[in-house]
DNA sequence: CTTCATTATGCGCCATATCCGATAATTTTT
DNA sequence: AAAAATTATCGGATATGGCGCATAATGAAG
């Protein structure tokens, strides 16, 4: 369960596997989000070049949102760091 | 303590913080993360367009990274999600 | 008020996102 | 194997990023 994204391909790799998940197609996501189903494509192969505001409708479309942490340790091991 | 991104704005607001908190000019972060102060700027004024390769650079040079997670909930609150 | 540092804008340039439309390539289902 | 659905890729068009270089516009100190 992998939830951290330091690359763009990073990113794209949860957010696929997130989309299976909710059992939407890249079509249905694009169409949720308000972007085409090549865009989604693109996200998911990790390009680095995606605007951050399409990332965002992305996230979006999937109930998500992004946190900014501090780097290190594993997703949802680091409790003794949040106290 | 606002450590969400839902949006451009809100992402470089966060940015902004951090980036003071750890007593860093924009010239200095720009030079950390390869980057120029102008785009340090244009980040932190929330442009929707930057590009995600740009905004990670950023975050890493800050020690910081992102985190893929449910919406609503309060940042580091919903321990109990996580069990 | 003046000076120095920091941050925001401007222009030209090349690269590329995302769009539209079409279509391969791949995977899934029958 | 064949058909259907899903995902990846291509060409053209428009828009904008981030770079270099320069310079305003603010802000912080003296």
């Amino acid at each position: 369960m992998n939830d951290l994204a330091r690359t763009p391909k990073q990113l794209g790799t949860v957010i696929r596997r997130i989309r299976k998940q909710r059992g939407l197609s890249q079509k249905q996501l694009g169409e949720k989000a308000g972007l085409r189903q090549e865009t989604i494509s693109l996200i998911e192969t990790g390009n680095p070049a995606t605007r951050i505001d399409t990332v965002l409708a992305v996230l979006a479309a999937l109930d998500l949102e992004f946190r900014v942490g501090p780097r290190g340790k594993g997703s949802a091991a680091d409790i003794e760091d949040i106290f």
